[in-house]
DNA sequence: CGTAATTTCAAACAAGTGTTCTATTTCTAT
DNA sequence: ATAGAAATAGAACACTTGTTTGAAATTACG
């Protein structure tokens, strides 16, 4: 079996502490110590603290977009020529799927990175909010166009908040799943797992933009 | 007029710059200098930068929870009282007015206090969440009480997630808000304002309840 | 007034931060 | 085997952080 590269071993270690203590409280020094490397490897192999965070981020959506783009153009095809509308449910969880695969259909990766996508947009980190847009907006355009394809009586504007709402939901949502799921099985003493909260997720945004029409 | 204490200075400062900055990268110099006092003060005042934290916290939700009760003893009587169900919507907007009640009727208010409460929940500062949760549980269960009430078609576990759902499109959107609104204003050469925008949040998250019955 | 409590101030503290530097080691290819 | 490149090592740098200290200034009050 071979090695693991310091590199991957400093991202693997950064994305977890960056997933359990945010970006500006987890230190250089943490991060090195658990991955067992030397303090000066990040800027050696990263540059900087910053150019790290990116590579957390790139590591996902380098691969997913591409995949994304992949799937869509496949299925674009098929919804062309369905004669029955196109569902917002079977739009999402195509998302859902693909990222779900690109981690290797391991849920607590993804939900790992949804956290840190959550940490980007509300925290500060400005730099890293942009990047991801310029980065990656071209491919959420796309997502967002057949979502919207499939909310046929939505006003661009009624779409636009709807949109936005869901992020919210989702990032939310994903961000604090472990809190989540535990107050759920204290709770109800009943378990439960990632993916049956999506798939109740779901059906919570699909609605809410049925509901969201102003106009 | 009155001059303006240095503990109330420092509060007000503090604010700002954590619903700009949030709590790591916001440093006590930083809020000491805007505000015109000295750097010791604070620890003075307060005792640590974690109590400040929880200080700005109290000074929004003490007043706000002494006030909901009163509201909710008052229309409780109304609300059993009446014939016709209670509305899903007449829940959330009186939340909502009454939170706007103790911030003046700022909107701009209660947008800074809720994208603290997102940073709160999302960022890891663990003493924050437990404190509110402590401190000021028992009237979020009581509006949330009457919010199931509201949602009679719903399992306990439905609303559950519902509610868990509903909250984080809440928080994550008036975290974002001043973007959300500079992206719309720009997409559709529109204006709009954040009473705009919660009048477009009501209908997506009681359509989501409505739309979260699993059973 | 004058004394005592309260508040403000500048300065320093110890600890932690990201980054840089220069050897030294390890690997690679001739 | 050996020269050159790549990677790792420890140490130090300059800086920022929250907090503490003791003296000075201000306020309160008998």
């Amino acid at each position: 079996m071979a090695q693991k590269g310091t590199a991957e071993n400093i991202l693997d270690t950064a994305e977890r502490l960056f997933a359990e203590k945010g970006f500006a409280d987890t230190s250089l020094r943490k991060i090195t110590s658990e991955a067992g490397v030397n303090l000066a490897a990040v800027n050696y192999h990263f540059g900087s603290k910053d150019v790290l965070i990116r590579a957390v981020f790139a590591r996902f959506l380098n691969p997913f977009t591409i995949r994304m783009q992949e799937v869509l153009d496949e299925k674009e095809l098929v919804w062309d020529a369905s004669k029955t509308g196109l569902e917002l449910e079977t739009v999402l969880r195509l998302v859902a799927y693909t990222a779900a695969e690109i981690n290797d259909n391991d849920a607590r990766k993804s939900v790992i990175f949804l956290r840190l996508l959550g940490l980007a947009y509300t925290q500060t980190q400005g730099h890293v909010r942009k990047y991801i847009n310029k980065e990656y907006g071209a491919v959420f355009q796309r997502i967002v166009g057949f979502m919207h394809k499939a909310c046929p009586g939505l006003s661009p504007q009624d779409f636009y908040w709807a949109t936005h709402f869901a992020l919210g939901t989702t990032i939310f949502t994903m961000s604090s799943i472990d809190a989540l799921i535990a107050m759920y099985e204290h709770d109800f003493d009943k378990s439960i797992v990632v993916q049956e909260v999506v798939e109740r997720l779901v059906p919570f945004i699909a609605a809410g933009y049925r509901g969201a029409s102003k106009e």
